[in-house]
DNA sequence: CGTATTCTCTATCGATTTAGTAGGCTAAAA
DNA sequence: TTTTAGCCTACTAAATCGATAGAGAATACG
């Protein structure tokens, strides 16, 4: 399960990935439009910010924009800066590893040989899945949808 | 993530796995030879028993064991007893679905997509591989590092 | 310059979830 | 009818999560 925190934090830059070249984006115009408490995801575009995703610029005509092209933001980094870990369990996370205490030898144990291959599948869907790809994907949705409406008319 | 729960429950279902067909195995057993605090583990056992994956017997010479085959349960079902769902989002789960506030329309939700294919592939995964296949990969990795050794007396 | 604007940072808080414990109850053997 | 062993409910401590508050720092602009 991903957090809350991580949900805004997707909604965010999908937002801000449609919005792009249109300069910086407020938060509190970014809230409004996602429906996000604003202080909350205050923290969230920070944490991004930090991690290299987002940029910000301060003062009149400031905001958040995408740090790179939406084409080269994955939802897999996302994830991983909001959430810390797209592995199932500690020991099988690459950028959160942690050495479970309960099985002796790693290398041989049941549970992390099925949870490695989950993760190597979650990380293949997320590292393989940018910005850009997501609003292409939801937008084809749409006129798919449309369409059907078109015809029945 | 899963949670530690969960992760008690494989374990001990594992064991079982093991020593299939040798006749119930005490509570008590299983947490000693699983490391598991007694008292948490009869919580999970019984959840796991009520999900009709375990079954039970009271009394001298009673305890826990496997309802069905160890070829027969999957890593999938018992996550799904224990930790509710698979999904990374609930309006993904097929077993807890829940409707998301924040979208308007799931269907074109681009969040949601891309969970949907990591929910696919996490499912596709976890109920296709059963207790017994894990511990034949698991005894795999084992002869393969004695193998090693042997090669290098 | 100075003031309005907007992000930055730290701290805190309540609610929920997680991990674990306690203890009495019930069923089955012997 | 006593012992054994699972069944069940309740409780609690700690951690995490979601959210808020408010002061501080940088930037634009008149």
């Amino acid at each position: 399960m991903i957090s809350k925190k991580t949900k805004y934090g997707l909604q965010a830059l999908l937002s801000l990935a449609r919005q792009h070249g249109s300069g910086p984006i407020l938060i509190a115009d970014l809230a409004e439009q996602e429906q996000i408490p604003k202080k909350f995801l205050e923290l969230i575009l920070l944490q991004l910010k930090n991690a290299g995703i987002l940029g910000s610029r301060k003062g009149k005509g400031g905001g958040y924009f995408l740090a790179k092209d939406p084409g080269q933001i994955t939802m897999g980094s996302a994830v991983r800066v909001l959430d810390g870990t797209v592995a199932p369990v500690p020991c099988v996370s690459e950028t959160a590893y942690q050495k479970c205490t309960e099985c002796a030898d790693e290398e041989s144990c049941g549970i992390r040989l099925v949870m490695k291959d989950v993760r190597d599948a979650v990380a293949d869907i997320l590292d393989n899945t940018t910005l850009k790809e997501v609003l292409v994907r939801s937008s084809d949705v749409s006129k798919k949808a449309k369409k059907v409406i078109d015809y029945s008319i």
